[in-house]
DNA sequence: GTTTCTGCAAAGGTTTTGCAACAAA
DNA sequence: TTTGTTGCAAAACCTTTGCAGAAAC
């Protein structure tokens, strides 16, 4: 874990006169422990290989904290559940791109859509706040081949 | 409704050899008689001001396949819950707006946006699929004068 | 000492499903 | 007739919440 991450959450705690307790410590660890995106259970299981006490409404709740104070951002993966990111400090303006054959999902970021994405905004009468972008496609690899190497690795990984 | 809604819905069923009934006719012309975003208990809603006898499930069930068939989308609009857009056979490629101030959504289309899109999920080694850009933002009006029009048209939707 | 936080279990809300009766082809 | 469809109620699923005891400050 970074200091960065250390540095926010202890400041945005002190600002709204939260405490800074064990179990979010834990949470905190374990959740940018990771390049992955995760959803609250992935991150419930993380939490108790450190701390097999930290329940499950403790995790939903500091996600929400660790939203509100832009550590973690929200992504929608179609997968009817809510993902976690925690690689938007890194990269404040990426977006997704999911695989439909294997489920990959390939970050990118691009400055001229982000460009125009607030031109638009602007010409709408509009003051940007936050913009994602969505795209679904499928590996190249696989309609040439007829298999494409992360579906195996995803399979592999679904059957451990 | 469209023929177009109804000629592609009669090929649909027919090629899975689906059958046609009342139920689907109704939800269907529910479905088709607004521009406005629904979720599944609105268009519920909506159904039974028609035939109060239409469930619940059979709605749902029926949403599935008329996404399977392109002739609605499903969207997000950062509501926790989905919404379908009826607007697509319309404008085959328009993204969201949602303003964080009064919920309004607007809808906007562009060019420019879809090719680069194109480009950069082919730039992955990807072929294109679909994609959405969700925008959040606040009206100029609202920051500039204290209040926004929609605000007002919108909490005497909601207090109705 | 206060006030916030936690774990538990229960409740909430949306969507899906098993099943017997019904309807389309 | 055969096969797909419906409504009902229950189940499934993720997420939130009330509460009493525990922990932070």
């Amino acid at each position: 874990m970074t200091e960065i991450v250390r540095q926010r959450l202890d400041e945005f705690l002190a600002s709204k006169e939260l405490r800074r307790t064990k179990q979010r410590d834990v949470i905190v660890e374990a959740a940018f422990s990771t390049k992955e995106h995760f959803t609250a259970d992935d991150l419930h299981e993380m939490v108790r290989k450190i701390d097999r006490t930290v329940s499950r409404a403790t995790v939903y709740r500091t996600l929400g904290l660790l939203v509100e104070c832009s550590l973690l951002r929200e992504i929608e993966l179609g997968r009817d559940q809510t993902y976690y990111d925690p690689n938007f400090l890194d990269k404040p303006e990426h977006n997704h791109l999911v695989c439909t054959d294997c489920g990959r999902v390939v970050e990118f970021q691009d400055e001229h859509i982000a460009l125009l994405e607030d031109c638009i905004t602007r010409r709408l009468g509009f003051t940007p706040a936050s913009k994602s972008i969505h795209i679904e496609a499928s590996c190249e690899e696989l309609s040439r081949s007829g298999k494409c190497g992360y579906q195996v690795a995803a399979l592999a990984r679904d059957h451990r």
